[in-house]
DNA sequence: GTTGACTCTCAAGTTAGGTTGAGGGTGTAC
DNA sequence: GTACACCCTCAACCTAACTTGAGAGTCAAC
């Protein structure tokens, strides 16, 4: 065991602390998103603490809707000598508004559900044969339909 | 030409309207989602005026992170006779429980995003090697942190 | 000094949501 | 009656983001 390798993490470790997969954090590799600092006689991978933090960042973005792509963009570009600011300010720029469109879409989704929940089944569920087989569907339609900017 | 395809649309018409493609609808209708009407000698698809805002909706519903097997729930039980509430509440539930920390997520980082565009870059962009290269990433992996309920 | 948990590479498979292409019918306008 | 745009099926392909499996090496413990 060398002194190198004081500190860092094995992968099955740093997967496990992350609630990652391995394999995934291989692909990660692959792709050039994550690299370990691996220092091993034997090819092991080894990640510093900090990588805690950046896979944590990397799952973050992924849920709101950033491509591998862009998040290794970002990341490429700050670590190149470049100024990185025109690329990721775009980038950061036209995911915050279509992140807007998303909520505004998913708030008016949002108030037809509640509606739905409120109208079709207050108490029991509504019996089939009834006439009341279930308004949400067309509630939704309306909706939709008048959102269409 | 038939009587009973007045007022029907081909699919070129309907995919035209709703600006999706062609092949798209044949999919729709290969995995159960949306049947045509389809009445002609040929197997030429026919669809009803309705069928747009259907189509509408699909494209919202997508947009917000339904899949296409959940809608394709939501159809069928509104079309066959069972009531469809049960099912359909519990997916309108965990659905707004999902997009409400979506959001929240979406919030912090859109925070961390425009404080990047703020701080970053002001008027020109930074220029690299004057210990200024990018403060984002940290600042993010800060918030990301924090938020990690 | 060997067992057993862990790691490696490399190739192939998976899922969703489609698209593309070959090969061939349809329908209507001139 | 023939162009020509449109439609059909079926199979194969595509992308992102991984997962799975085979076959083999590694390491800490007992």
């Amino acid at each position: 065991m060398e002194n190198s390798l004081k500190g860092l993490l094995k992968i099955g470790e740093i997967a496990k602390i992350t609630g990652t997969a391995v394999s995934a954090l291989r692909y990660y590799e692959e792709i050039g998103l994550l690299k370990p600092t691996c220092k091993s006689g034997a090819k092991y991978r080894y990640y510093k603490k900090e990588d805690i933090s950046f896979i944590a960042f990397i799952k973050k973005a992924q849920n709101i809707g950033f491509s591998l792509d862009e998040i290794k963009l970002i990341l490429s570009e700050r670590n190149s000598g470049k100024s990185p600011c025109p690329k990721v300010r775009d980038l950061a720029q036209r995911k915050i508004t279509e992140l807007r469109e998303k909520v505004k879409d998913l708030k008016l989704m949002e108030r037809d559900l509640k509606k739905y929940i409120l109208n079709c089944c207050p108490e029991e569920d509504s019996k089939p044969d009834e006439g009341n087989v279930c308004k949400m569907i067309d509630k939704v339609k309306i909706s939709t339909k008048l959102s269409q900017s």
